[in-house]
DNA sequence: CAGAATCCGAGAGGATACTG
DNA sequence: CAGTATCCTCTCGGATTCTG
């Protein structure tokens, strides 16, 4: 037994964002979109390998957290929008920070050379 | 057929970072070596939910990227320690960023209050 | 105490075909 | 063009047992 003292029971508020910015998509969609607003099949030429089912997965996710908007363009052929809403041009700072770290990091990785 | 252009063909660098610090448990584990080194056993009790299997895991990826440190004192009981590594106190700004989104996003989300 | 080994289910993600 | 609908694979993560 012995469970832990509340003191230790640490709740992780990094788990919010990581929980909508992670997954396999959601970055490199968030990333595409803070250059502007993007059609649906300019996003799926955009990113390489992602199939239209996950790209519309992720995207009503990211709609559902108020990330992004969804505009629907009434006509034949079809045309949707979809663009950063004003919670996710919060996200901006934080993409460019992931992007300068990892940037960063791969740098170091390879310019090191000593590990095996 | 009509493969999109070189200049669609974006390549995302969040996905380095994203898939670093990623999944359910690394964002957690990093975040409670932010606050300074920890045992194994320590880690466990903070961490409500997570397995010592997952937590292994974790740390040996963690470690197998550079970001955190493990020490291993020869001693009966054994004693592990990890830490943020030069590479992981690095992420320390990321994680606050991350931190402090998520606190604003939440506190965005109840205030609101005008959604279904 | 800090793990390794094994088994397992759920869900993330992928391939393909179809549609208004 | 922008999706749905199925079906399938495969990894992530969980539960449990064992050990130096």
């Amino acid at each position: 037994m012995a469970n832990p003292s509340k003191a230790e029971q640490l709740f992780c508020p990094t788990e919010t964002a990581l929980g909508i910015i992670g997954g396999k998509w959601k970055g490199m969609i968030l990333w595409c979109l803070c250059q502007g607003t993007m059609r649906f099949g300019q996003l799926h030429r955009t990113i390489p390998g992602i199939t239209q089912r996950m790209l519309t997965k992720q995207l009503r996710d990211l709609e559902e957290y108020d990330i992004i908007t969804r505009k629907v363009y009434p006509q034949v052929p079809p045309k949707v929008e979809y663009a950063l809403s004003a919670h996710g041009q919060t996200l901006k700072p934080i993409l460019a920070n992931l992007e300068a770290w990892s940037k960063d990091y791969l740098e170091q990785k390879i310019g090191r050379n000593d590990a095996g």
